[in-house]
DNA sequence: AAGCGGACTTCTGTATACAAAGCAGCCTGA
DNA sequence: TCAGGCTGCTTTGTATACAGAAGTCCGCTT
């Protein structure tokens, strides 16, 4: 694997688990050293950050983390819900309907889990990263997969605004349940709606568990 | 201006303008020594039209040119759809309206141009860009243009794939007319019809006038 | 004659050295 | 005291040299 790879990955996974929070500066020898690479490597993942969104040049200064503020959000939203909406309606033309069956279950399953308490936040998210995939692979749109990934990234950001609670956890998997229910089915306006639901509360469930916006 | 943009910019308008065609391979050094720099910025510019999806990395052989298939333009409007509706959604609620009123009287005065056998193709997709671009401003979401303009650069591509013809491009000048009134009227819904019209055109137009598809 | 193996060639990937540009801090002059 | 400019220092941008890997071509073997 190449190291500008490697520093790609690394970068990309400190910035989404905020471990670099926004407005760090990220100096190239500074980080060449981090990361026991060179800098002209580093500099290929700094670039590639800075296309996708996560960092921002500064002219003379180098390149710093970039923000979430809940505007940002809001406006993540607009794009993702006819995004989603597509990729759900393609998804449920072109489908596997078994794999959205077993889908479907697990996200049963999580819920039953969530309400006994014993849920795991992280194995979770893991499951909605699954039911994306599924959909993406089903919706096999290369340019609509591209897209989505984009938009996927920082929404991972953006959920660190948000405390998940249990009550909120557990009516997302039944609206997750719902997506692919609807995708098995191979109904491409009952998917389209579910999705149309499921991003409305997640919206609003972030729009009301943030303090204050945060600064870019 | 970094001679990396220069690099970036001077193999985009060749790979836009097919100078430089799908399939062709861009060694770093031959690049290197035409554009007269060095392999570091070179190699920038190559990651960047890669990102971008212009160009693919064959591991050991350098980046070739990608192509464009007449199911990728299916593929590329069943994304451009939704996109463009909910970009005009979002410009019809937010926009300026004289702005939209001066481009639908435009967009007019192109059709009695195209249609007394005057017209100037290159000026018209200029215009179409202006259109564009006022609904990217007027949408103000930083996301949507992000997502519009990777799509729009392979459109660029795309239209090489079919000859355009008087009688499309004048009911192509009535349909942007009709977009830009609808949004000038603040009516989202009217506008997203009008733009979902001329997508469709548009892609039966392409799917009929190609001959057959080439390859990547 | 055809298939396989090895060495050569050429390419990319990485490191480092150099140059240029921006910023900060300080000094000087009014 | 404040404004302006200058110097030096840090930082990025570029070039080049080196190493590793992959492909190709030729020759050998079967």
């Amino acid at each position: 694997m190449r190291a500008s790879d490697r520093a790609y990955g690394s970068l990309r996974a400190d910035i989404l688990e905020w471990r670099l929070p926004p407005g760090t500066l990220l100096a190239e020898v500074e980080q060449a050293r981090r990361l026991g690479i060179s800098r002209t490597p580093l500099r290929e993942a700094l670039s590639r950050l800075v296309a996708e969104g996560l960092a921002a040049a500064h002219t003379g200064r180098g390149v710093v983390v970039t923000g979430v503020s809940l505007a940002g959000v809001a406006d993540l939203f607009e794009v993702r819900l006819p995004l989603e909406c597509a990729a759900a309606r393609l998804a449920a033309a072109r489908r596997d309907p078994a794999a959205f069956d077993a889908l479907a279950e697990r996200f049963e399953a999580a819920g039953a889990l969530i309400s006994s308490g014993g849920s795991d936040q992280h194995a979770y998210y893991a499951l909605v990263a699954e039911l994306d995939a599924a959909i993406d692979e089903a919706a096999a749109n290369p340019y609509l997969v591209q897209a989505q990934r984009q938009l996927r990234t920082h929404l991972v950001r953006a959920r660190r605004l948000a405390r998940d609670n249990p009550d909120r956890l557990l009516a997302s998997a039944g609206e997750h349940r719902q997506i692919a229910q609807a995708v098995a089915r191979g109904n491409p306006e009952l998917a389209a709606a579910a999705v149309t639901i499921h991003l409305s509360n997640s919206l609003h469930h972030l729009q009301a568990s943030v303090p204050g916006p945060l600064d870019a």
